[in-house]
DNA sequence: ATAAAGGTTAACGCAACGTTAATGTAAATA
DNA sequence: TATTTACATTAACGTTGCGTTAACCTTTAT
């Protein structure tokens, strides 16, 4: 089945200019072009959009998805799953927000005066979304977009084995960070453990190891209350812990 | 409390760039421009600002959100109201994708291959479409959207000790429904009780109870396969009789 | 006295198309 | 067959909500 613009555009949902679009930036390039110039789309390019369409749908820069359709040995199944994930995340977001909003409207009936601070708690999950914003773009400055790309392509490609291999690393990780932090010393063996294991994980996903990036990593743990928030789940001061740890681990910063 | 672009900026988390542009738009003035130039805002800007932080986390245009905080008369608790039941709807939406896509997961895992029409039907949030085609519309036309709407919300909504009175209160009901039946007497004391139950029962999820709407729901019990189904699941008939017993009740059509 | 930190306006840049203009081609109808 | 209608093309500007940069002024800290 062949089909020109129109067709396709009409056939997912979307416009033809939209298709134009696609064409223009190489992100669904038509099948051929015919002797007047129209654009010509076959089967390939009908599953290509829908892909497309699938992660558009999730709020996925167009650049994005290209680069993620791009990777020949695609698997779907995977990228299905990951998108399930993201759109479970995005529910939890909406699902606090949700919360928030209640809560305002009770503080409201109940007329009790916020401060200014309190005003503006609401929007803390805003936020996170800006610090991953900011850290994203942070790492992309100080190691260059090639790494980052390097470390995604590794993590969309991992395999089953690997990526169990990785979930039993952050659990022993995190087990370790508890023993650890009881010592109380970011240099004990113990401590000096936490951090190697850390690297460990983190190779899983970094292509490039630095001893810089790895303590700049550990700082950002601290400073981002996402990932405070989830090393010290367990106990409170765990993420300065692991970061002392590792800055004494990678000999960095002091 | 006075508050410069920077210092309002930091305690909102957004930029100043942002805050010179609604001044720009007009959406937010400073209260005053001191001598040298500098904006200066006070507390009314500042609550000001929440609003619109608070609508902008919706997605609402600024245009929008001008015209919303515009309106003189502008009650904060109703916006607040508006507002979640705007998000409620946002999630009733994500749930429908997140479905979509776990669907598109299994289809994957059985290798069906679908036709490209089938394709793209993931995308048309299908569920919903469905649902309102089959009972929303009926329900939207005689009851209103807002009816409809409200319903909807308040079933998302319900808490967990509530949700739990419901289905109590369901199976009161079908235990009540089947003793009413033997008597065959749709006027009877117990199929008056049945009625009553029925109408408690909605209560958990219609938020303007109508004698009207009451009688066409239990007419659609009957008409509807589905329904019809769940209420003879004891008695072939049971409907038929649910819904005398409810005309009776209502005091409406003969 | 000077540097750092923060303020100002003005203007361009970005994503993902919508929209309009000017024009060529294919299919349906008179 | 002639014409209308439907659809195709490229090119270019418009949109939203700011980020960013430039060029410059003011306040505060040292």
């Amino acid at each position: 089945m062949e089909y020109t613009v129109r067709s396709l555009a009409k056939l997912a949902g979307v416009s033809s200019r939209t298709l134009r679009y696609y064409d223009e930036i190489g992100i669904l390039k038509p099948f051929r072009i015919n002797s007047s110039g129209y654009r010509i789309y076959g089967e390939e390019e009908v599953d290509r959009l829908q892909q497309i369409l699938f992660y558009r749908e999730l709020g996925v820069s167009l650049e994005v998805i290209k680069s993620i359709i791009m990777s020949s040995a695609f698997n779907v199944k995977e990228a299905l799953l990951d998108h399930r994930v993201k759109l479970l995340e995005k529910r939890t977001q909406l699902d606090a927000l949700i919360e928030n909003v209640e809560k305002t409207i009770a503080r409201s009936e109940g007329r009790i005066n916020m401060s200014n601070k309190e005003k503006f708690e609401g929007f803390k999950q805003s936020k996170i979304e800006e610090n991953e914003k900011k850290y994203g773009k942070e790492i992309r400055e100080k190691y260059g977009d090639e790494t980052v790309d390097q470390a995604n392509a590794k993590f969309r490609n991992m395999s089953e084995a690997n990526y169990k291999k990785m979930i039993n690393l952050e659990k022993e990780l995190l087990d370790t960070l508890a023993e650890a932090f009881k010592t109380g010393d970011p240099a004990s063996d113990i401590a000096q453990k936490t951090a190697d294991l850390h690297k460990q994980w983190l190779l899983f996903s970094w292509s490039a190891y630095t001893k810089e990036a790895h303590a700049n990593l550990a700082q950002m743990y601290v400073d981002d209350e996402r990932f405070a928030a989830y090393y010290d789940k367990k106990q409170s001061g765990s993420a300065e812990f692991l970061r002392d740890a590792i800055y004494i681990y990678t000999g960095m910063k002091k």
